[in-house]
DNA sequence: CTACCTTTGTGAAGTATTTCACAAGCTCAA
DNA sequence: TTGAGCTTGTGAAATACTTCACAAAGGTAG
């Protein structure tokens, strides 16, 4: 299979989020028109995007909302659920284990970790922090395969190498940092301090931006 | 002058942060390979992305690290301090105003708002929660360009109109949701489900995968 | 059954971004 | 001053991504 572009799965995400809402909604098609548009995108985006993967909608119709969720769940791997484990039992660490659509698109979170003694012990949302120290053979032990990083930049390459070890596959990093990972394990990192420079260098050099999503 | 590639900016952020860890260190230049390596990324692109806004290398010797420095602040316009306001006093809106690096590069908070009764008057970090009906007169009055939108996906767009209304110019959101503005308002969204359908997506087709960063 | 309307799926065209590759420039040493 | 050794800056080539545009279907009304 040809290789898919990221920008491409991102927007597939968004589909999926809005399908389902329309699906609750009990519509029963969309065209491509519709979904751009929800989606902030063209339609033949949308098109092109699905035609990656099958033929789903019908010509003159649209697409079938309530199908269309389930193939794109089961193109992003959502019909299984993910062992997450989150490092970094602080303020972002909270923000993500809080956010409910985590479980809802099958991440569950299996442990929550901190190297700092005041805060291992303690209770923490549902979970009870747990010792850094623990980490990877906790990780090895439940075959966890994600972990998300939201921990100080200089610890985040010493903690990504101890869970590959134990054989997780897909890193979220929070960090402020580059991290490299063998090739066999996909990384993202989220920086919200590069985000917040996009939107300087953009108002510095005015001139008809258009804002990008 | 040409338009400048999101995903040059992005680098260019991250350029700015290696330099400035070579320049504490006292390290006097720095090579278009050295950079490269440090952020990942491959010498050709830094050379090309530095080249868009003028010549700050020497042949055969790199770029001098404070130099360059400083031409990057200038270029991402954090010579001067931009006022942010943080609509929504939750999880993720206490780790933007805990984040260091905020304040650093020239984020100075102005204030904080929800809409949650409880929540407003109460102290949080330096500051005391506001009430978003404040948000619109106070944006206006202070003349605040940068918003961040931590607070739910039904309320953002309206959100979004009301401080666009007060004269915001670069929206940062966090909701879930598209939103939408108008052509002089810049808007960046981060989205952390987006970003782990992502990996599981990578993870489902895991065919020799290169993990992205 | 036919005519007409709508919307998909998709090669081809058009843009955008990254990588290549090399002339030109700088430094240093002798 | 010359030559060897690096490293930049940059058109051109390659690759990646998006948009176009239209034939092929499905639906519907009469």
């Amino acid at each position: 299979m040809k290789r898919i572009a990221d920008s491409t799965v991102r927007r597939l995400s968004m589909y999926l989020r809005y399908l389902e809402e329309l699906d609750t909604r009990g519509q029963k098609t969309a065209s491509s028109d519709e979904l751009a548009q929800l989606c902030g995108t063209t339609p033949a985006q949308v098109r092109k995007d699905l035609s990656f993967f099958g033929s789903f909608g019908k010509r003159g119709l649209g697409y079938p909302v309530h199908e269309l969720t389930a193939h794109l769940r089961e193109i992003l791997g959502l019909e299984r659920e993910w062992k997450v484990v989150i490092v970094g039992a602080g303020k972002i660490g909270a923000a993500l284990a809080n956010y409910r659509g985590f479980k809802q698109r099958g991440f569950q979170v299996v442990g929550v970790y901190d190297n700092n003694p005041d805060k291992i012990g303690q209770p923490w949302g549902e979970a009870i922090v747990r010792d850094i120290a623990d980490l990877e053979r906790d990780v090895e032990r439940e075959q966890v395969l994600i972990a998300v990083l939201a921990i100080p930049s200089d610890d985040a390459q010493q903690v990504v190498e101890s869970v590959v070890r134990a054989g997780v596959r897909a890193i979220l990093n929070f960090a402020p940092t580059q991290i490299s990972v063998p090739p066999h394990v996909s990384l993202k990192s989220v920086n919200m301090a590069m985000e917040l420079e996009g939107l300087s260098f953009a108002l510095t050099n005015a001139a008809g931006n258009k804002g990008a999503a």
